[in-house]
DNA sequence: GACCAATTTGGAACCGGTTCATTGACCAAT
DNA sequence: ATTGGTCAATGAACCGGTTCCAAATTGGTC
């Protein structure tokens, strides 16, 4: 790490080496045409000898665009779940944008501060999840940010693009497959109601029992946090009960780990002594033995779907009215679910 | 997403409209003690009735600090690896740094690529890891970047600090608990020997061999790409030799997945007909059953390391040589691994 | 009331690009 | 020889903050 001495060298640095005006080094940083090919060499020449690197931030304070895109997520370490980001990445590359990802630990107020850090860079567009799509302030800011905003899997604020995989119709699959194997007690984890996914995933566990002509034990809904913590203390307390439920429907995408580990200390046997769905797929539920049935629907195609929209009304090709994008989800069966003993 | 129709407002039209000079308007932003508080009260009040953001941008410009850390890691969804980011986030948004992450995917290109674009964008600080720490052009680039720049799991570079665990003993003690339980045909699987994490283990897994008074059959030290498709590959192929390894040690912080899959194909149960050491500990090496023996190191120091590092070389506080920071790395043994038959 | 020092405020220059009106050079047509 | 048109290149203004010197104001002292 070479710490530098003298200032930086500047386009007009460059000018002056090559003999001619600044006004042409920017044409020929921006391959504008009409410059000689000459003049073009002698100018690139002196922008290797001098090592000259072009400043973004100066360009962006002249064309009042920064080509960033701000990404806030909920979490980093979710196995799987970033293969989204991953893909929106890799296609803002492409269009020369530079990405910029934060995390947001579902937290309103590093919502908040983070949507406004973003407007401050002036930020070319921005993608995101939110805590709570009925929080007021949360919904004026996304309403009022003055980029281009898609929400990822949240679906409410009408205002603006969403990409949100079908939660519903998951969470219907997974508890028809549950209730249609014999199970009455199933016990439903989700986060936070007042977003989406969790509110979605609710609705359809609904509407499994609804078509069935049961009604579920309201108690066995367990809405409150998406944290393994959670997850594992709400686990082990359940099947301590005198009546526990013969199945688990652990809706959040990352709420796997912290139900297994509360069986596992338990003692009790997936599939044999209690059947478990889990919400997400991931490496996890693949691998274990036995082997997870979970939920699962193509996370790249998310990516690429908000990034594709977003890159839409940054560059202005779409003017039309905000939509909502829902990927389809569907429940890959595997050797975690048995009749209830 | 309201989509913006005239310009945005500026310290001018806050100036205007407070009935002061743009320079008050700066001071009372910077909180600028020199400002009476009527003055301040009135440009504040000001700002809220204009919605004035201030652009960090012309900030940038003028300051020439963009209060930006970059950091380039090698893939996003590596379960479990990404918490040394999550905490250097944490530490960068403390100290008011916007944190700028990208994933490189292991390409020198990209790496090269990104570093480029992280100068034109006058990051105050650079994160990262490198594909390989002997290509002439990667360290050139890495030794002449104007920017403090931290490598992480890197260490051949010594003009510039890292951080990095300490995969040497941990990979010695894995293979001296292989070889203890009397494991002598032990494969193992690694990246790209020409970055510190691969040659590290391959340097502690012949360590333990030399120390034993053995000599490791050296076809079965699988050294070439981290994917899992590389590992689930070579585990199949492996297996199916007349004379196949009684242990596998995946080395690479996110191998287990393919080898455990290659296993499962091949009728293979970890634990009885072969034992597994994964480089690496996440929930599936956790919850598998049997649990996987891994190895461990604290992520979060880790990433509060290479945070504090690059802090204190942004700021100056630090002027002192670069250093490397080394992370013990620590075995879990749990349930892979038995005797050979 | 005069004077001086300290504090507050004003405003121009500056950061490093982009853009555009203007100039200059060259060629073809009249 | 003059005019018109095209194409290259020039250089000043501009973007929106920060900074710093100068000017204005305040307060205290004699």
């Amino acid at each position: 790490m070479v710490k530098k001495a003298g200032r930086e060298f500047t386009i007009r640095d460059v000018a002056r080496s090559a003999e001619v005006a600044v006004g042409t080094v920017s044409r020929v940083l921006n391959d504008h045409p009409s410059v000689t090919r000459d003049v073009r060499e002698r100018v690139q020449r002196a922008i290797a000898s001098l090592g000259y690197e072009r400043n973004a931030v100066a360009q962006s304070m002249r064309s009042a665009r920064t080509h960033m895109i701000a990404c806030a997520i909920r979490d980093f370490d979710i196995p799987g779940y970033v293969s989204y980001v991953k893909e929106a990445e890799r296609i803002f590359r492409a269009a020369d944008y530079t990405f910029l990802l934060a995390s947001t630990a579902n937290d309103k107020a590093v919502e908040l501060s983070l949507l406004r850090k973003f407007a401050q860079r002036r930020v070319d567009g921005v993608m995101m999840t939110i805590s709570d799509e009925n929080d007021p302030e949360l919904i004026a800011a996304v309403e009022q940010a003055k980029m281009p905003l898609v929400l990822i899997d949240r679906e409410m604020i009408q205002s603006v693009d969403r990409v949100a995989a079908d939660h519903r119709s998951g969470a219907r699959q997974a508890t028809d497959y549950l209730l249609s194997l014999g199970h009455r007690r199933i016990a439903l984890f989700v986060g936070d109601p007042h977003a989406h996914p969790s509110r979605s995933r609710i609705a359809g566990y609904r509407d499994a029992f609804r078509a069935a002509g049961l009604e579920p034990d309201p108690s066995l809904i367990r809405d409150h946090s998406l944290s393994n913590e959670f997850t594992f203390r709400e686990t082990a307390a359940l099947m301590q009960r005198p009546e526990p439920p013969t199945a688990v429907f652990v809706a959040g995408i990352d709420m796997l780990a912290g139900a297994m580990r509360a069986l596992k200390a338990a003692g009790l046997a997936i599939g044999r002594d209690v059947s478990v769905v889990s919400g997400g797929d991931s490496d996890l539920a693949e691998l274990s033995t036995p082997a997870i049935t979970a939920l699962q629907w193509d996370r790249a195609e998310m990516g690429r779907h908000a990034a594709q929209m977003l890159l839409d009304r940054v560059t202005g090709r779409t003017t039309e009215p905000p939509r909502c994008v829902r990927v389809p989800v569907s429940l890959v069966v595997r050797e975690s679910c048995r009749p209830p003993r």
